[in-house]
DNA sequence: AGCCAGGCTCTCG
DNA sequence: CGAGAGCATGGC
C-alpha cells in the first residue's frame, strides 16, 4: 500500500533520517536511501518504508506500508499522520534559520544543514524510557540495553521471512519482573524506574497530555515527580518525544562538549555557562542543540 | 586492568 | 540539608 507525503520545505530526508544508519535493521534503520520501522496506527502493527522522491526545497516522500492484517482507510490516514509526526516533518524551519543569524557559527552550520529536522518518539512514553536508560552511561552502551529491551518485550512483526519489533507497550514493561529487566542490562534502579513508570501509566498517568502544555517549567516539575526523571531526563523528554524544540538539556554531558567544541574552545564548560550561549537561539534552543550535535558527528569545522 | 560514560536516588554525617 | 557512594555494560 502506497502514498505519498509532502514535508514542509525545505526539508532534507537523506539528513534527518541519515541518523539512523546505524540503526538495528529489525528496529529501525536508514539505508541504501530508505528508511524503515513499525509503528500502530489505532493499535495495528504495520511497518512502514520511507523513500525520498523530491528535493530539498520540493520536498516529496514515498511511503509504503506493510501490515499483516488489513488496513481501513483511518488506518492508513493515521500511518501517515505518525510518519509525518517521526521526522516533524510539518515543522516550518525557516524561522528558527531566521532567529539563529546572529550567531556566526549556527549560522553556517544551519547552511550545511539546510532541512535537517530532529527526529521524534511516536509516544512520549518510549522517550521516557530511552531517556532513562541513556542517564549516566556512554550512548553506544545505552543503545545496546534499549535494542535488547525492544527485542525481548516489543511486539512482535512478522513479514515472509524477516521479523521486525515495535517499542513495547507500557502494559507489557508494567507486567515485567526487574529480574528480566536486569537480563537485558539495565541496572537493578533502572529496572525499578522503567517498570514503575510503566505501572504509573497503566493506573492512568497520561505522558501525552504534556505535548499541550505551553509552560515547560510546568513539565519539568510534573515529570521530575516521577521516581528516575530529573530536570535533565525531563528536558531530553521535550525535545525527543514531545517536539518542544526550545527545551535544552543543558547539562547533558555531550551537548556541553559540544557547545564547547564550537563557542568555548574546548574547555570544559558547565551546564550554566552552556545555557548563556544557548541564549542566542531562543525560541528553538533544543533544535539548535540537534544541529550543533549533528555538525559535530558529521565533523563540520567552522 | 581500570576508569569513564549524554544522571539520579539514597544514605550518611 | 549537602556531599558522596553506587549503579551496569562496553569501549578505550
Amino acid at each position: 500500500m502506497n502514498f505519498d507525503i509532502n514535508p514542509v520545505p525545505p526539508f532534507s530526508f537523506d539528513l534527518s533520517a541519515g541518523i539512523f544508519g546505524e540503526g538495528n535493521e529489525r528496529i529501525q534503520r536508514y539505508e541504501s536511501g530508505t528508511y524503515w520501522q513499525v509503528i500502530r496506527p489505532n493499535g495495528k502493527l504495520v511497518l512502514f518504508s520511507l523513500r525520498s522522491t523530491g528535493t530539498v526545497d520540493e520536498p516529496e516522500l514515498s511511503v509504503n506500508l506493510m501490515p499483516d492484517e488489513d488496513l481501513s482507510g483511518d488506518d492508513v490516514r493515521k500511518a501517515g499522520e505518525i510518519v509525518g509526526a517521526l521526522f516533524n516533518m510539518n515543522l516550518d524551519l525557516l524561522p528558527f534559520y531566521e532567529t539563529v543569524k546572529g550567531d556566526r557559527v549556527m549560522t553556517k552550520i544551519t547552511q550545511r544543514l539546510r532541512g535537517l529536522r530532529n527526529p521524534s518518539t511516536a509516544t512520549v512514553f518510549e522517550a521516557l524510557v530511552d531517556s532513562i536508560i541513556e542517564q549516566q552511561i556512554s550512548l553506544k552502551v545505552a543503545w545496546s540495553l534499549e535494542r535488547r529491551l525492544i527485542e525481548t518485550f516489543g511486539d512482535i512483526l512478522h513479514l515472509g521471512e524477516k521479523t521486525y519489533f515495535a517499542f513495547p507497550e507500557p502494559e507489557k514493561l508494567a507486567g515485567a519482573a526487574v529480574e528480566e529487566l536486569r537480563g537485558c542490562g539495565l541496572s537493578t534502579r533502572k529496572s525499578e524506574y522503567i517498570r514503575d513508570l510503566s505501572q504509573l501509566i497503566q493506573k492512568g498517568l497520561d505522558l501525552e497530555k504534556f505535548k499541550d502544555y505551553k509552560d515547560q517549567e510546568k513539565i519539568i516539575d510534573e515529570l521530575s515527580q516521577i521516581r528516575g526523571v530529573g530536570v535533565w531526563t525531563a528536558e531530553l523528554v521535550m525535545v525527543r518525544g514531545m517536539s518542544k524544540l526550545d527545551a535544552i538539556p543543558a547539562d547533558d554531558l555531550g551537548l556541553r562538549r559540544c557547545i564547547s567544541h564550537y563557542y568555548c574552545a574546548d574547555r570544559k564548560i558547565t551546564g550554566d555557562r552552556a545555557r548563556r550561549v544557548a541564549e542566542a537561539w531562543k525560541g528553538w534552543r533544543g533544535l539548535a542543540s540537534f544541529y550543533l550535535i549533528m555538525a559535530e558527528r558529521i565533523g563540520i569545522e567552522i
